[in-house]
DNA sequence: CCGACCAAATTGGTCTGACCAAGCTGGTGG
DNA sequence: CCACCAGCTTGGTCAGACCAATTTGGTCGG
């Protein structure tokens, strides 16, 4: 189904991102590769060029070296994440801080410089989650659209993309989680109050508060499907 | 010098960014493409793979299309800006924004988690900004070790992606206006005070404080440059 | 014994030309 | 006017070849 050059970029990256290959080792030679995959050597080109993109590698006259996980691109994130069975934790609580934080960004660019229109429609989703939504897949929705028209009236490019691409890196290997989540909704009615009072009064500190809040509260929740969800593996591994 | 495919996807995503082709127009056949740069349709292959990465182009069997800016990766904002001989100075702003953001968001998480022998790092830098410095250079310098060793301290690996990345983008960029930068000295000595301080105390309101200053500091400073370069390229216009 | 130096093998970069299967186009018949 | 089918276009892959730059390994001189 997919394609051979991401069959061949792929199981590279997961070599080089488990450690199968040193930073700075030379890995096999194109032609090389083309014989262990069984596939042309244009095929491996383009999965070469991948793995240049991704930044987990140097390709150049001579041979194509492994580079630092410090030099890669975000999008090795991914990859990173798809390593296991289990996603690996304490990484996605770091993207959980950083997707966070670049909300609240956006929500002081867009109480700087928002239109009333885009501030009072932001309003009117936060007030949604003050009030008691039984439902939790609508509690769902009313997050991700409140989150979703922040970062639009933000009118920051590069924030949009940077949180756009960071939360569909993690965003799906979280997806599988998605049974073991429980989410408080009270306080998250609280965080909202807070939030919309926050904007009506052009308080960046309160702003802030709100943000921390609801990044904790994510972040718990996360947290607690994590170890629930690691329990239940745990179990079917006994009685398997 | 520069490979052949690099001329191809740069000719393209300049093209494409600067709007010859509509979003979702399919863009011309790879054996057209080749045809027109005097190519290999490998070359062109490999070119659109780097669009297909860059994620302003999808290709698929029937052909390429161009898809929209807010499909695109982070990646982009490095063309983009390279369009025009002065850099896009709103764009500019937006990612001064986001990398004082993500800043802050490392300095807290840094301020939770980090090691004492980190923290005392960090702070020794913060108080070196806090003394009057005369060289230009070693002021720079001496904010760029800080900012660096926050961003080691947060131990938080896509924030350090993020960052890296974004920085790299725009930095090149922004380093042909290095010449009409005028840095504030005494009021990056005040924020750096108030850094160390608000470390000392694990003040979170305050670390954020300071780094809204500090944020507001570099874009005030790259405002003026911008401003500076300008009239200077108008003067230069009028004179030959 | 060691370092400088040179030639051969290796490697990435590009090219030519070809085949297949999945989309796209246009014409035809209902 | 619409549904349908054939033919054409397009991306995906393959084979084999040449060039230039790098790497490598051996040789020679100190």
């Amino acid at each position: 189904m997919a394609g051979k050059h991401d069959q061949i970029a792929g199981s590279l990256i997961t070599d080089i991102l488990s450690g199968r290959y040193r930073v700075n080792e030379r890995l096999p030679s194109e032609r090389d590769l083309a014989a262990r995959f069984d596939a042309n050597r244009g095929a491996v080109r383009e999965a070469m060029k991948k793995l240049e993109q991704l930044g987990v590698a140097e390709v150049k006259p001579g041979g194509a070296r492994v580079k630092d996980r410090s030099e890669a691109s975000v999008d090795v994130i991914k990859h990173m994440l798809e390593q296991g069975d289990l996603p690996d934790m304490a990484l996605v609580d770091q993207c959980l801080v950083v997707v966070n934080g670049l909300m609240s960004v956006a929500a002081e660019q867009t109480l700087e410089l928002a239109s009333e229109d885009d501030i009072a429609s932001i309003r009117e989703l936060a007030k949604k989650l003050t009030a008691d939504i039984e439902d939790e897949e609508s509690h769902a929705l009313a997050r991700f659209e409140l989150m979703q028209s922040i970062m639009l009236a933000s009118n920051n490019l590069p924030l949009q993309l940077i949180a756009k691409s960071l939360f569909e890196q993690f965003g799906p290997q979280v997806a599988v989680l998605s049974q073991y989540f429980v989410t408080d909704h009270e306080a998250w009615a609280i965080f909202a109050r807070q939030l919309d009072q926050a904007i009506e009064k052009r308080d960046l500190p309160a702003l802030r508060a709100s943000f921390t809040g609801i990044s904790n509260l994510n972040r718990e929740t996360m947290m607690r499907a994590f170890e629930a969800a690691r329990s239940n593996s745990g179990l079917e591994a006994q009685s398997s």
